[in-house]
DNA sequence: GTCTATATGGCGATAGAC
DNA sequence: GTCTATCGCCATATAGAC
C-alpha cells in the first residue's frame, strides 16, 4: 500500500471518529508515520483530502449487493436479503456508517447530489424495482426509504435504545432484526 | 434574559450547526456581544457549556406530547397524533434534532444513559402503552421504536432523497408523511 | 459581571533541503 | 516523496483592573 492509500485508509477511520474539524492534520500525520508537509504532497487541502476519503470509503459498497440481486431467491427473498445485507454492511463498516451519518448531518446540497447520483442510485434503484414488483400500487420509493430509514434507526440508536424499557437481547441481533424490518413491511403491503 | 441565558440559547444555534469542535469560544463570544472572558465566568470550560446548551435544549419538549396522550380520540388516532407531533417539533426546532443526531453520532454511553433516562423516559413508555394497546401479542419496544425511527428518518433524510428517483413533492409534506407511517403499523399489526 | 491583555499551544499551510 | 523548520493565525483559558 503506497502513502496516498495508507493516508485515505487512515483518514477514513479518524474523519468518521472525530469529524472534519476534530481531527488536525498533525494527528493525522502522526498516525500514518509520516511528516504533514508530505501528507500535503499528495493532497492539495484537507477539505480535498476529506472529500476523496469519503469517496474512497464509499467506492467498494456496490458489490456486496449484487449477489442478492442475482441470486435466484423470491422476490420476498431478495427484500429480506437486501434488509440483511444493508444491516451487516454498516455493522462490520462502521466508519463508512459514522462517515454516512455525518454527511447527513452535515446536508451539504451538492454532497447530496454527489452521494445520490454518484453511490446511491443504481442500488436505490433495484430496491424500488423490487418494491414495485411486491406492492404494484404503493409508492415505491416510500417503502424503499422505509426499508434504509428501519435498519439504519436500529443500528444508529442502539446505544440510546438499549436504556429504554422493554429492550431486549435479540433487538441487537442481525438476522432478527431483519427479520422484523421484511414482516414489517410486507404485511402493510 | 440574563447573560448566561443569552449564551446558551445562542450556544444550542451555533453547536448544532458546527458541532463541539466546529464553534470556537471566540465566535460564540462575538454572537453574544461578550468577551470570551465573560464566557468563562459563566461556565467553568467548554465542555460544561455544551453539556448544559444541551441540557437547556431538551428542556421544554416533553409537555408537546401531552396533548396527544390527553385527548380523548381513539388509539388509533392517537398514534397518528404522536407520529404527527413528532415530526412537528423536529421540523419545527431544527436545531434540538441536530443537537440529538450529534448525540447520537458521538454515541456516548453515559451520555445516552442520561438522555433516556432524562428526556424520553416517560414519552417512549406511553409510546409503547398505545403500541401494546393497539397490538398486545406484538413487541412493543420494537414497534415503538419502529414509528420513531421512521419519522426521524424521513426528515434527517429528505435532503438526500430528493436526489434519488420516485421523490414526490407529497414526501416532505407532514401529515402526508405521518399517515404513511401511521397506516405502515397499523397494516403490520 | 465584564473588560483588556496576554500566556501557551495547536492549527493549516509553505519553503526549501535532500 | 519526504523531511525539518517556520510562518501567521486562531484556539482555549487565565490574570488582574474596573
Amino acid at each position: 500500500m503506497n502513502s496516498k492509500e495508507k493516508i485515505l485508509t487512515a483518514a477514513i477511520i479518524l474523519f468518521a471518529q472525530k469529524g472534519y474539524s476534530g481531527l488536525s492534520m498533525r494527528q493525522l500525520a502522526l498516525s500514518v508515520d509520516l511528516s504533514v508537509a508530505a501528507i500535503y504532497h499528495h493532497f492539495p487541502d484537507k477539505n480535498a483530502l476529506y472529500l476523496e476519503a469519503v469517496r474512497f470509503s464509499f467506492s467498494d459498497k456496490e458489490q456486496v449487493f449484487d449477489q442478492v440481486w442475482n441470486s435466484d431467491c423470491s422476490a420476498k427473498e431478495k427484500l429480506h436479503g437486501f434488509i440483511r445485507s444493508l444491516i451487516d454492511v454498516m455493522l462490520n463498516d462502521q466508519n463508512f456508517h459514522r462517515l454516512m451519518q455525518r454527511e447527513i448531518l452535515e446536508a451539504n446540497p451538492e454532497r447530496m447530489q454527489l452521494l445520490a447520483k454518484g453511490v446511491f442510485h443504481s442500488q436505490f434503484c433495484l430496491l424500488m424495482q423490487l418494491m414495485a414488483e411486491l406492492a404494484p400500487k404503493q409508492d415505491a420509493h416510500l417503502f424503499a426509504t422505509s426499508a434504509i430509514g428501519l435498519a439504519k434507526y436500529y443500528i444508529e440508536y442502539q446505544p440510546l435504545l438499549k436504556n429504554l424499557p422493554g429492550w431486549k437481547l435479540e433487538h441487537e441481533i442481525p438476522e432478527f432484526m431483519a427479520s422484523h424490518i421484511t414482516s414489517l413491511l410486507l404485511n402493510s403491503f
